[in-house]
DNA sequence: GTGAAAGCGCTAACAG
DNA sequence: CTGTTAGCGCTTTCAC
């Protein structure tokens, strides 16, 4: 195993085991020369920090808590890539937290027992020094219990009362894909929202929802409630809703936003299934930046993940480490109108 | 934060450090009402063991290591998300390591200074007590890194010298795909082949193409290199194999076995952009179970990732903990035929 | 700039 | 079954 310590280190080096620790470390009041005769010991002898006895002495675990609603859902994991680079590269590993959404109906005081031991036990461990969120909505109890930790967290694609939040402005997201439409001469565009059953608060379908309002309104268009219809996040979701939109043939959209690129797909699965051509006789746009979006030919915002992410992790790292020089903080996160196949002007414009 | 400690609860219960520890790992030399005494007054006092604290001690960190070359593809975060749940719910956190993919053309003498540093340093911190490697190709130096550790190493999807591997039997994969496509009467069928940029040893792509090879051979056919086709595992690479395989109009195969289910989306997009109809014209079928293949359409050999997860962790679990009782570990990784719409007889059978 | 020494909070012998 | 007693391997005052 393992049996080279910092005791080994400091006899080859001939230095104190403090002077090696300090040394290690980096920190500034170790001489040039110590300093490189205590690296050569080490690499010398392959020594690695133990992280439980150096977490145990200093308090601090080099390592953050990544908590997530799916583990295995592209966007998430996106985020999640994202945050890992950052962090790796600032010599932080990753624990991820698996944090079961609270399904709507449930919160009638339904229990959900794996997300309650995990705020009431794995967090309190001590294993991670920070934490990042990704798209959670949390109860005021978890907030609390959260802000009782005394650690730096951060959240990021949905704002959480009291906790820094890095998310892409989702009203001007979804008036850039509104708009977009417009420009092409659309004036019957239609909305495929996208809902999570989990969604305590409901921030992002909102505020797109919002948006797609706003823009409309703008033009001087009328916003109708047959022109909107809302399915999960997911290609089945974008299809059910596409086929609520597109079930009247003599009164079809000639447009349709959707509220992810997942869904968007969906919407394109739809449309071939009613022999509508995309995009001579519907345009088609989605959010996110998904990669099957290229062969897809889907006009899409694409809003980075892996970028949210990174920025999420930043920030951690300048509450983690204080006297480190940081390049400034990003505040808004970026997002970009990719044009493809999928959006034309409409052929009776 | 937390100062409350196992000395508080020792008090309040009325018993020493070390029967507040013994009672709480749940050890069975405690008298019932001890143990229950000491558990009430933990959770009175809110009191959480310090994981670096217990890690230090007792040389067990209760921590796996899951390490992956994408932190962000669907087969791979659907694996890490099977080994969470069972992890999580045995008590155990999950960490990432991301093993960056050493590059074909990187092998000579290319390094990769992060995965050096993941092999030579993370990884001797002893922040895991096992580790976990999903779909991973190690050099024999990183091999003996890992079996220097002493810990539990198992890995999934690709087999590796020397380390318990639980992978489905691709050969059978591919021949049971094949298979399928020969009982709906198809006698010319084309093979749409998955190459990874980083897959050291082939082990994948090859199996399945023996399966191909093997299934066409049983039914008195030949193989053919015109009918072979390679591309990355993603929609594009299965639609550049597509597209070479069909550039032909005058003699095209009547069906497609893809390496993935994603290469099937691209050969589905191939198909349409070719004006095949699916499955009139072309039969496709997957691997992997990928949850847009329902909407789509595609008929696939589910393999069950999150399942192949579970599986790997089940059988660190047994290793970590052998004195608990531990169901029967499944050696024969399932998989399963599910046919959809874009399988069916060939139109000239 | 460096060393000595006192823990960090818990676990694991070893007694009893 | 339970208490006493050493550490686990490192970091960090506090001196020098």
């Amino acid at each position: 195993m393992n049996n080279v310590g910092i005791r080994k280190v400091a006899e080859l080096a001939g230095v104190s085991t403090a002077t090696v620790s300090r040394a290690l470390a980096g920190k500034p009041s170790v001489s040039a020369s110590t300093r490189a005769r205590v690296e050569e010991a080490a690499k010398e002898l392959g020594y690695v920090v133990s992280a439980t006895a150096s977490g145990l002495a200093s308090g601090r675990t080099r390592s953050v808590g990544v908590m997530m609603p799916f583990l295995n859902r592209w966007f998430f994991t996106s985020v999640m890539s994202g945050a890992h680079r950052v962090l790796n590269d600032a010599g932080y590993d990753l624990t991820i937290y698996h944090c079961e959404p609270n399904r709507l109906d449930d919160t009638q005081g339904v229990h959900n027992p794996r997300r309650e031991r995990l705020f009431q036990e794995s967090l309190l461990r001590h294993r991670v020094d920070a934490l990042l969120l990704v798209t959670l909505s949390l109860t005021t109890t978890e907030r609390d219990r959260l802000h009782a930790l005394g650690k730096p967290v951060v959240a990021i694609d949905r704002p959480q009362p009291d906790i820094p939040t890095f998310a892409v402005d989702n009203l001007a997201v979804a008036k850039t894909a509104v708009t977009h439409l417009l420009e092409l001469g659309h004036r019957d565009i239609a909305y495929a929202g996208g809902v999570l059953p989990y969604d305590l608060d409901f921030q992002v379908p909102v505020l797109r929802r919002a948006g797609y309002d706003t823009a409309l309104a703008e033009a001087g268009l009328p916003v109708r409630s047959t022109r909107v219809a809302e399915g999960d996040f997911t290609s089945q979701g974008g299809y059910s809703a596409a086929m609520k939109l597109l079930a009247d043939p003599h009164h079809r959209p000639t447009a349709i936003f959707a509220a992810s690129d997942e869904m968007a797909y969906g919407v394109l699965m739809a449309a071939r299934e009613l022999d509508l051509r995309v995009p001579e006789d519907l345009s088609v746009i989605g959010v996110d930046g998904h990669p099957m979006g290229d062969l897809l030919g889907l006009t899409t915002i694409d809003q980075h993940p892996a970028e949210q992410g990174a920025i999420g992790a930043r920030a951690l790292l300048v509450e983690l480490e204080p006297d480190e020089q940081h390049p400034p903080a990003a505040t808004r996160l970026p997002f970009e109108l990719i044009t493809r196949r999928s959006t034309a002007a409409p052929r009776t414009a």
